[in-house]
RNA sequence: AAAGCAGGGCGCCUUAUCGUUUCAUUUUAUGAAAAGGAAAGUCCGGACACCAAAGAGUAGCAUAGCGGAUAACAUCCGUCCAGCGUAAGUUGAGGACAAGUGCAACAGAAAGCAAGUACAGUUAGGCUGUAGUGAAACCAGGUAAACUCUAUGCGGUGCAAUGUCAAGUAUAUUGAAAUUUUAGAGUUACUCGCUCUAUUUCAAAGGGUAGGCAGAUAGAACUAUAGAGUAAUUUAUAGUCUAGAUAAAUGAUAAGGAUUUCAAUUUUUUGAAAUACAGAAUCCGGCUUAUAGCCUUGCUUUUAUU
RNA sequence: CGGGGUGUAGCGUAGCCCGGUUAUCGCGCCACGUUUGGGACGUGGAGGCCGCAGGUUCGAAUCCUGCCACCCCGA
């Protein structure tokens, strides 16, 4: 059943990275991995979740203004991975926290994110 | 018809597939609901919560023709006056300088303790009028978005308030000195009062979370009809349930349509581009600012026709 | 969510409380002098919508109101 949900592309509140301190500490000890465009922190730690990655994603302030600009922007990167996050999950074992930081000076498009975001995946691999 | 003035409304739509949040049923699927006119700026006014360290006075701040509406307001409505406009309209912190104090560049004899130019009228003294400077000139001068005075209002802090559950741990301990009934500390911008302690002062050492739930979505609510009132608004009846997230929910892809602009074609087609401002965070009433394009009501002026 | 502060020449600042002729000072810039040439020095000069828009006033950088940008603080 497990299997059943992880493989289904679905994005729920149990796969958030939600938790204040988690997110301290992935700030301050995460590794990072940059594209052009975009920057993924990640972090190794055992959380208590059924899911392999809890996953956040970020837009600064100083980047985009505007309250809607960042939102349509995370909501973006929140759907391309949830459409691509099989290729994570196909290559891992161990239990990761990620986040995602948009750090491009203008609005990128659906596909352009896509396409970052599977640049990344890529090294992420080559790295573990 | 053209130009203009004032007001109201809408804020791209439909379908399919894959997803997000909440609620309900039942059980892991189905159904329902899911951003705005400004959700924004945080500029005012409330609701609500806590604080006797919350009381009283002063200070401070705000408002300012008159009357009304309202839970309340700096908002709204009516009306008077003044400025602008041919007009429809529009703008106005619009009380008091006959309580006191201050200020007034340049020009001017003189800008407030006073002093006094030229000309004209009349018999002299004197009085009256005119001229010239300036924003303002013996007149109870001007100026209060100068101090101030008058009237009215305002306790403070804010949902990160507050309550509760779980975890953890402190209302303490040690040493030294001083005083016996007035002494110290704390509190608000200040004063009085108030609170704490029989002890007070000094020194040493030690301790901490920010997770869950409630608050938190049915309300000064919305819609329709009828009545009262010039109007703002209000009363009655009937109906409706209309976001509740918390690193923060509404998206992505595809197809079709709608509107506008431009180009071609020449009279209805084709192609391209655009579809604004902008995202709820305790909740309401306003104000201010941003806004592609479209619809609509009333009125004014000018010209033409009947 | 709440509170506070600052915008003046390319840069850093004074003036704002209490309105008044052409807006202050330093560094930098330009020209001339000095020097064989440069630096330093001396003399002269340019450069400002006083963040933006309204209002009060005879007159506003200054007073009042509304916006904009930047910075700081508080659980």
């Amino acid at each position: 059943m497990l299997t059943f949900v992880l493989m289904r592309s679905t994005l729920g509140k149990e796969e958030k990275l939600k938790h204040r301190k988690l997110i301290e500490q992935l700030f301050k000890k995460g590794l990072r991995i940059n594209s052009n465009g975009m920057q993924l922190i990640y972090l190794k730690i055992e959380h208590e979740g059924d899911f392999p990655i809890k996953v956040g994603f970020s837009v600064p302030k100083r980047i985009m203004k505007l309250a809607v600009d960042r939102n349509r922007l995370k909501r973006r990167m929140r759907e391309t991975y949830r459409k691509n996050k099989h290729l994570f999950y196909d290559n891992i074992s161990e239990q990761y926290i990620f986040m995602f930081v948009y750090k491009a000076k203008d609005e990128l498009t659906y596909l352009e994110i896509e396409e970052l975001i599977l640049k990344i995946q890529s090294k992420f691999l080559k790295k573990t």
